[in-house]
DNA sequence: TTTCATTATGTTATATTATTACATTAATAA
DNA sequence: TTATTAATGTAATAATATAACATAATGAAA
């Protein structure tokens, strides 16, 4: 199984996991001759900036606030590269959220799966076979043929869960 | 596995999928000490009046045409009819789309997996078990505690296969 | 039944998310 | 260079969803 749960729940030098997606990105773009420009950069960057998918406007405030001497990044700008990055593969959208984030393994076989906590905000995603099959399968009873998949899990991330128990949340 | 993709695909006998609905969704509000109102009821009426889920304004426009004198009924009115009808689990939301669609099996035990055609719209829903298990251990190595779930599926139906494989699609 | 409290709906305004249309600039190819 | 295509800037607006407050309907208590 992949996934980069260990990471999104729990504390770590995360500057490494902004520069591994980064390097990724070129190294996926340059293959299909597509263009990471600074802006997509840019884009890439902030939504990477934790393991929290992030909202469209949220992405445009954080451009602007970080952008030398307060240079506006509008909507449409945002959008059209959300739209680049969802066609490379480099990020997702959470549905149940209408936020973005980062994929952690862009290129690599996908469930679309992802794990998302109630209490921190943080998204792990995974990808395992067995998920797959079943949803294959549960497909097949159905003969409906799958193009692509979704799911979406809402629930406590582990160190939400130690909160839980010691009576820390709500 | 229990499944409605045999009547959400193939054609039949419509009227009985909604008093069946109407039906299950009074006993079930019944049972909980809650009020199926009149205007509750066209809201869930409306979204029942096919297999393809229908947006929040879609159901708004649908809901003015088909009032008695052109009697509008307001975005908020609709809104809170959906909010409802979720809390009492009688319809879902299918968050890729923005848009809302009647539970065939209210009450039942859920897997809230969905099989959305991309040709027709039509989506139908499926429980199965071995699904639940795939995605609670999927999520048990991440160490997740798993608390909701929602899983959309994009591709073709029994129908629209049939018709891809006859050339009529595209 | 009358009164009170609660729940549901009506109405206006507005917040949030996303896109269109068109102008301008930058990058690539002939 | 020049032509062509791709990317970005900008203003306006569409589509989705909610807030705030007024009014009406319902159910429970006196």
């Amino acid at each position: 199984m992949l996934t980069n749960s260990r990471l999104a729940y729990h504390s770590h030098d995360h500057k490494r996991c902004v520069s591994a997606a980064l390097t990724q990105a070129k190294t996926l773009c340059d293959n299909s001759h597509v263009r990471l420009t600074p802006i997509r950069e840019a884009v890439l960057r902030t939504i990477w900036a934790s393991h929290r998918p992030l909202g469209a406007y949220d992405i445009v405030d954080q451009m602007t606030l970080s952008a030398a001497s307060g240079k506006r990044i509008l909507a449409p700008t945002v959008y059209r590269c959300i739209e680049f990055l969802l066609e490379q593969g480099l990020i997702h959208r959470i549905a149940t959220l209408n936020a973005y984030i980062g994929c952690p393994f862009p290129g690599s076989n996908h469930s679309d799966f992802f794990l998302i906590c109630r209490e921190c905000g943080s998204a792990a995603e995974c990808s395992a076979d067995q998920l797959n099959i079943a949803v294959e399968q549960t497909a097949k009873r159905a003969h409906f043929k799958v193009e692509s998949q979704h799911i979406e899990i809402v629930g406590l991330c582990p160190e939400c869960q130690d909160k839980d128990q010691q009576g820390c949340l709500k």
